[in-house]
DNA sequence: ATTGATTCCGAAAGCGCTTTCGGCTTAGCG
DNA sequence: CGCTAAGCCGAAAGCGCTTTCGGAATCAAT
């Protein structure tokens, strides 16, 4: 059994290859009779184009690349599964093909954009994780290739993004906080470079701000995006002076660390002292104890971003694909009133 | 700056298309001297040939397809983000693409690998987590695309695959449990129309063989791939009349539900009744207690599947690319000696 | 009946690269 | 010095598909 290409299927059908193929593509100058006919004949012959002609005939690339944020110290990001699934699901309604690119050092940033761009060997791209500043989006741009940001950078007016509010997101959880009594806050960040991180931040000083309290009540300390950063980082302000009673945490991961820098020390996350991470991971309900957070949504994100990507490619204008959304406090056990007594029993 | 093809970068140069294109490729025909000035002027220039016209040329895509797991139930294994960096990692040695695609609904399989061989899309397939007898094996065979498997299928003698002895690693907890002075047992276990399922149920009843038990010792739950599930198959052992003092459990996600049952109690897990999970996740160090587990050996799998395929094309005997590795014990706190007790308080 | 517009399809030129084949040049040998 | 054998490179044919252009029908209208 040989293949089937475009020249076997129009000898079959006594026609050319151009008028199979233009069948094949719904053009309008095709009889609708034998449109139909040589659908059919494709069907049953199981005829599929070669790709790679028709990419190098029509200059375009119906293959989307995921930029994958590269691992922060061996911790992977428990995202990417469902997101590739989402983003996959959305390309596959128009055939499109999904490649996964590690997002190159940064030197070689520039070459490889280039590369992509001149090789055509992709039609669109989906970056997750910009930086606050973010050559590659303006790479992007350059190169036109179409593409869509996971989160935003710290200009993002001219392109399309998907991202959660972070900053209301640490807003609401400083209210929260001073809500329930607490005054004085210890905020555990991630590496600022990251734009989200630096939203977060300005999340809580704004919050903090609002509230009327001072900078003097709150201590910060930024750490790695892994357990034992935040563990580390809860450590040394629990160590001082007049500890915060809550402690706000860029993520999860880090925030599960604080809750094991609590335990080793005797103090109740929860009763003693609050702990709020952010991202709402699965694994949250199964620290101890389990952890509040701020949740995003990202059951869909995949798909909102796949489906982005294609609006883009039909001509949509980028500036008219951006999605905010916010993030929402999944209470669990680690938050509680303010605790007048000292936190050290 | 218009592109730079074969073309212009042969008429820079004073050659033919075809001169050049051997000259980057190596090929002995042609003058070393030469062969240096063409790969120089393409550096500097910054040629990088079309994918597509390469692949429509020669008839072979360096794009490899990781089939990904669907997700079970809304769980997304967190694995896929490390493995896929590996994979990545290994194929772009060879500049090879990585194409991500969900493994398309039971009927739809057949169709869906034929039209990866016909379009000549992919040069090879990772395939993970196989079923019991894997359709998809078979096909990958007849269309004579080079595929290694994550996992293993019943029979596997004929392809390549990488895994890890789950038979063994479960005797081992068996083993483990029995020199801890249980005799007692509740497995929960997973669907096992997927082989790593059925192969750790037998690691299981191996072991309960080897150390002189029978049957009547081993309670048997098979549940979904998820916390829950977990949590209601060890619900049912742990209300029966005479409920077992160790839970072994097929993956970490259902032991950490099986903690939470054991939680909602009042039993503790590792005094009471001992629980053992398998993976190795990180998220069992902060459950509640940190769980044991059989921690597989996932740091380099993506790599190793990704060597694996590169060696395959490169024309090496599937049966010669078999890896087994084993998992290994690491001891958290969820396990003990058998409590002589009742284990209801 | 002649013209003009439509409708539908074939011819043919690529897209950018690979690869076979053959020819020219130079070296090696008697 | 002539002849064969390498060594190098150019010519050209494709890979399978798309798309422009134009031509042959068909039809309506003058």
């Amino acid at each position: 059994m040989s293949r089937v290409t475009l020249k076997t299927l129009a000898a079959d059908l006594g026609l050319t290859e151009a008028t199979v193929s233009r069948a094949l593509n719904d053009y309008d100058d095709i009889a609708e009779q034998t449109r139909l006919r040589v659908q059919k004949a494709a069907l049953v012959q199981g005829y599929s184009p070669n790709p790679a002609a028709r990419r190098l005939a029509r200059g375009t690339a119906e293959v989307a690349a995921y930029l994958m944020p590269a691992s922060q110290h061996g911790v992977y990001d428990s995202f990417i599964g469902q997101l590739l699934q989402g983003l996959s699901e959305s390309l596959s309604k128009r055939k499109w093909d999904l490649l996964v690119m590690q997002s190159p050092a940064a030197e070689d940033e520039a070459d490889a954009i280039q590369k992509l761009a001149r090789s055509g060997t992709v039609g669109g791209v989906v970056l997750s994780r910009p930086y606050k500043v973010d050559k590659r989006i303006k790479l992007l741009q350059d190169a036109r290739i179409p593409f869509v940001v996971h989160g935003r950078s710290s200009d993002c007016s001219d392109y399309a993004w998907y991202d959660v509010d972070n900053t209301k997101a640490f807003i609401d959880i400083v209210d929260h906080l001073v809500s329930l009594g607490h005054r004085k806050f210890g905020y555990i960040g991630a590496p600022s470079y990251l734009n989200f991180a630096h939203q977060r931040m300005q999340g809580v000083l704004q919050g903090i701000g609002h509230n009327g309290l001072s900078e003097a009540d709150l201590l910060i300390e930024i750490s790695e995006m892994t357990d034992l950063g935040g563990e580390q980082a809860a450590s040394v302000m629990l160590d001082c002076d007049t500890p915060p009673t809550a402690l706000i945490c860029a993520t999860d991961i880090q925030a599960i660390g604080a809750l094991a820098a609590l335990r080793s020390r005797g103090v109740r996350a929860g009763v003693h002292v609050s702990v709020i991470g952010y991202d709402g991971l699965f694994i949250g309900k199964h620290s101890s104890p389990p952890l509040t957070t701020m949740a995003q949504p990202l059951a869909h994100s995949g798909r909102i971003l796949g489906d982005m990507l294609l609006a883009l490619i039909d001509g949509a204008e980028p500036k008219s694909l951006q999605e905010l959304r916010n993030a929402e406090l999944v209470r669990r056990m680690s938050d509680g009133p303010a605790c007048p007594s000292q936190n050290k029993p």
